[in-house]
DNA sequence: AATATAATTTAGGCATACCTAATTTTTTTA
DNA sequence: TAAAAAAATTAGGTATGCCTAAATTATATT
């Protein structure tokens, strides 16, 4: 079993690869330590199997690698949407207890819990879970900053790294699947002003850029 | 936040304490650790305010390391318990898991879990659960070895140590608050006929020295 | 193309939690 | 009560995962 440091590492690295190799002091601002401590772990991870790396060209994860990443992050968002659904914890605590949680449960409680979810493919804010074969949606929807007025779109994601923006979120039911009318958008960065369920809201771009939409066919 | 080895210290230790101080070779042997290890560890325990120890003459808990065991009881034995009600877990399961959950489940979980579950005082195998301010059952039940023909016995708490003992009970409807009447016992170490729903069990010594039994009442 | 800057790696340390082997202290027994 | 046995501790080591400071390599600038 692959210590949790490897774990958290390895998930860091899934969700910065885009393509291209991740260099390590991306990973070491992500990761809150030093590029030295970074530079030491990419060799253990290489010797694990779990990347490739040739010195001073960034990090590749490996299949194995990209297992790991995609089994940890189904753990994550099984255990978020398990904690919102069945105890009850708002959407802004659960990405919290998911971090400890996800890297010591078992094969069984991975199991009951998607099984008690109904083999759920989404998390509270949206994010994909991967299938227990490492089958995960990729689909990448828009970001709510640039839609133009006149136009609704439904919610589909919404980043979860700030408690607080959840929060602001929730208390004006902006979740995944609401739909939105775009009403104005003032200029000189000026707010966005969106209707849902009838309010008005004037969302700032610290909002918009951080919740992802889907297009609705206006409904004539 | 203590770690996750100091809290197991500190349960191992409150388990084994009775009265008395605890050696550091019975901790040894039962964390599976060598003797030194535990000296080294005791030192640490005692710096954190957790125990009070003078070499040669044993350890024994103070009032914080006291609440800090039960919290850590308290999370074990409700995981056992939110495991098995909640996740359809078997009991002979719930102790593996609750081991390595215990250590990272926050106030909120905790809280949750014991609210779904109503605020319990017993896991799955009959063991309290202690309040959240520490309070905790100290009722002895007496060993089924030993209780004589003819009387009727109600199951209250089985060894949790074992999960093949805990299937063996299981198969047979062995479970605690169930009531058995005491057939007979065969001499020179052999079963204990017990009677449970009409149906006759012969338990060996393995199993009667580790289920726990009140008297009941006889109805007349 | 040479140099300045930025990124990366190496070197040397630290804390935790474990180990074995040697030593010290306590307890038991002859 | 003195020697033998058992228990506990100390000494010195290991692996993991982090650190800072120094050196190296790559990239950007003039």
């Amino acid at each position: 079993m692959h210590s949790r440091a490897i774990q958290d590492y390895i998930k860091v690295i899934f969700k910065l690869e885009q393509g291209a190799a991740v260099s390590t002091s991306v990973i070491a601002l992500r990761m809150g330590v030093s590029q030295a401590s970074v530079t030491e772990m990419v060799k253990k991870l290489a010797q694990a199997g779990l990347v490739t790396h040739s010195r001073y060209q960034g990090v590749t994860l490996t299949g194995s690698g990209r297992s790991l990443a995609l089994e940890m992050i189904r753990h994550h968002r099984l255990i978020e949407l398990y904690l919102h659904k069945a105890l009850g914890f708002s959407w802004d605590q659960v990405d919290a207890e998911a971090e400890r949680l996800e890297h010591v449960i078992s094969e069984e409680m991975e199991a009951a819990m998607a099984a008690w979810l109904n083999e759920p493919t989404e998390d509270p804010h949206g994010d994909p879970i991967p299938s227990k074969d490492g089958v995960i949606s990729l689909i990448r929807f828009l970001p709510l900053t640039g839609i133009l007025p006149g136009q609704s779109v439904r919610i589909r994601r919404v980043s979860d790294s700030d408690p607080s923006l959840l929060r602001y979120l929730g208390e004006r039911g902006l979740y995944p699947h609401v739909e939105l009318d775009i009403v104005s958008q003032e200029p000189f960065g000026g707010p966005l002003l969106v209707r849902v369920a009838g309010v008005e809201h004037a969302l700032g771009v610290g909002v918009t850029d951080r919740v992802f939409v889907e297009l609705v066919e206006a409904t004539c």
